[in-house]
DNA sequence: TATAAAATTGTAATGATTACAAATTTAGAT
DNA sequence: ATCTAAATTTGTAATCATTACAATTTTATA
């Protein structure tokens, strides 16, 4: 993945800040906040700032690469993985992880008069790790 | 539905607030945003303060009669239904719907050592009265 | 009725996000 | 290579929902 292209291809000018906001959501695939973001890239551009990330997230979006997760009310996730997929989110460590997923089994009543345009779907539990934990 | 009896059998003191809290949430089943909740009870509860709204709301959290519904980054809704239902949101009018949903269909892989605890389905679309509006 | 506990309220604090203007960087023309 | 305009980045201030907290009011009980 040439990170540079794609932004490109979507219409997005390559600057170095957006290059490495992208890489960083493409490669870290625990859906992190604007916080955790910020934090790990400002060491490698020491210049960068919050406003940045939170504007470049926002281009990211209107343009189609990168979506927001929503599964706490005090939380606003990232993700750059635009394909289908669920979200599996531990009630114990909080991490959030993808889950691949089949929509076609569901089966809604009484919305055959409404378009839907996309299905959201996560999972709240227990995660592998967790549940084999000593507590 | 009694609703002081309802609070009561919940382990929760039906003060005058509550009551009407909770019947304003059984009873519109738009799921409001605590500003709703708070200017459409105000009227009726001239003392009403925000505060008491977001206190109530968390104690019927708590309790287990009510629960939150996340599908914007920015709005918080609540809800007091709490048989298993999917919501649908339109990207038009802004209203959120109850959906009647069937989660037995679902397939998901990989997570099988993982604990589900809860699913949350929610879609995002037209509402039949938007796609027949003249626009 | 007096008293203590619980509930409600108003105000101030917090924290994430946005607005905005200044500074910096980039791209194109000369 | 240099100049200029446009785009991008940045820092600070403003906004807005939510929470903390202390004071007031209400409720329950002795």
């Amino acid at each position: 993945m040439d990170f540079a292209t794609h932004l490109t291809s979507n219409n997005i000018k390559p600057s170095l800040q957006r290059i490495k906001i992208f890489e960083y959501l493409y490669e870290n695939r625990d859906h992190p906040t604007v916080e955790t973001i910020y934090s790990d890239l400002v060491g490698a551009i020491p210049t960068l700032s919050k406003t940045t990330v939170y504007n470049t997230l926002k281009i990211f979006i209107d343009n189609g690469i990168t979506h927001t997760v929503t599964i706490e009310d005090n939380e606003v996730r990232y993700d750059a993985i635009m394909e289908e997929h669920a979200h599996f989110k531990c009630n114990d460590c909080g991490n959030v992880f993808d889950v691949e997923i089949d929509v076609s089994g569901l089966n809604f009543k009484e919305i055959k008069s409404f378009k839907v345009e996309k299905t959201n779907i996560y999972l709240k539990g227990k995660c592998n790790k967790c549940l084999n934990k000593i507590n």
